[in-house]
DNA sequence: TGATCTTTTGTACGATAGTACAAATATGGT
DNA sequence: ACCATATTTGTACTATCGTACAAAAGATCA
């Protein structure tokens, strides 16, 4: 008996399937979901196109199963960070640890798929900009919980913000989050070759620094009465 | 007589060439750019597809002349707005003042084109999401200069911080902005309906007020001997 | 008005898209 | 060895893609 199982046979043999999803995850998340064909994605994986359609019957539910087998462990990962971030006395230092157990993930692998984690953070991005609609309906439900829980325990290191101004600025981060894993050569272009902005580690220092600092910035509404004058003459300006 | 005028006949008749461009536009900066057919252009826009290749002889001819419409004004209109930001005496003030002299252009028309700001801004976003070829060429070629000058001016408000994380915070800068234009539902959702991501002045002030934030925070490199234990701690957990 | 040029229309062509499906092959239990 | 099942292959169908191009329609000016 001992295990034959019928899928997933252990490890053995090159799986067909999990090549198919690797090529395809690789292939969407650089050129975007209609750039690529399926048969695109079958000869990067050195498979035949029919397999795609036996694995996966459309190329929608490939994308979904992408998501199905990523969005568990990066959130599971984020869990088990946050939740250590939250036990840090110190509250700037909590803050910080917050933001990161957010970062981190995105950035690293979330599971044992290797390098996984930066690519499917940039297939979230490409797919987001595109309006695809089996990646928005799946994003809001599987990421909006955790979106929350950050919101909330970033909240709590910092309880005179207004939640709304917590909510812009962690959708600031996840946009330049997401833009650095899609783009990252422009860095190393407007810092003349001095910065590789496709070093991770260096790129979740930064976003953590800068990201840490926007969070502590006072609230817009109603505050800091004084001041307004000069931003107020170039706002007139601004606008004819 | 009285201006017969061949080419842009005043107002009366509707332009189809103006037309294509405003329909194309907008399917490309909502759907992307390998989504959208040459035939959606032309039914949007009122036209026949025999006229887009008329007027613009291929799709990516089409993307091409979307680009050259709008990157003048809006780096002209930037370059203004930077200069009158420079002016302002204050260094916190003329900071801010220049934060907005780059994110202001974005958002507003740079032109005449009614709302066309915005709307080429998320353009310009899906296109870099996409890895677009077409779009990247021009991008490095125009926008690259407007970027030096608002690092450098930045820069020169915050002498001590060094200019390579000036480059990285302007580059979350840019992605906050074109993630808060692809995606303003999000906002809205996530903050429980009490903010509209989609209201352009919320976000400038918001998007602002964060990233004048970012740009002051600490530098990375070498500072903070102390501080450094709890943020090594969680670390240390991420990865295993 | 008639001649000339610009713009729009209608249509068609070859390429490629997603997907279906039967045949071929590999696999694992008995 | 045999069978049943799982997987892979090869191929074909239909739809749609970008684009070309001739004909129709509209505009301009002698």
């Amino acid at each position: 008996m001992v295990r034959k199982s019928p899928k997933v046979a252990g490890a053995r043999k090159p799986n067909m399937r999990e090549a198919i999803l690797a090529a395809a995850e690789e292939l969407f998340s650089t050129n975007g979901f209609n750039a690529v064909s399926v048969r695109d994605i079958a000869q990067a994986a050195g498979a035949n196109p029919g397999s795609v359609t036996y694995h996966f019957e459309t190329k929608d539910g490939l994308l979904l199963e992408i998501y199905k087998r990523h969005c568990g462990p990066m959130n599971l990962r984020r869990s088990e960070l946050l939740s250590a971030a939250k036990r840090v006395r110190d509250l700037q230092d909590r803050l910080e640890a917050i933001v990161r157990a957010y970062v981190l993930p995105a950035f690293t692998s979330g599971s044992d798929l290797a390098g996984g984690g930066a690519r499917f953070t940039r297939l979230r991005a490409v797919m987001s900009a595109e309006g695809n609609e089996v990646a928005r309906k799946i994003i809001a439900q599987t990421f909006d919980d955790t979106s929350h829980a950050f919101i909330d325990a970033i909240h709590e290191s910092l309880p005179h913000i207004p939640r709304n101004e917590i909510v812009w600025r962690s959708h600031f981060l996840l946009g330049a989050l997401y833009y650095t894993l899609v783009t990252p050569e422009r860095v190393s272009r407007l810092s003349r070759g001095s910065a590789d902005g496709a070093d991770p580690g260096l790129a979740i220092e930064e976003l953590v620094r800068a990201t840490v600092a926007s969070f502590q910035a006072p609230p817009s509404d109603s505050t800091a009465p004084a001041r307004r004058k000069a931003a107020a003459t170039i706002k007139n300006q601004d606008e004819r």
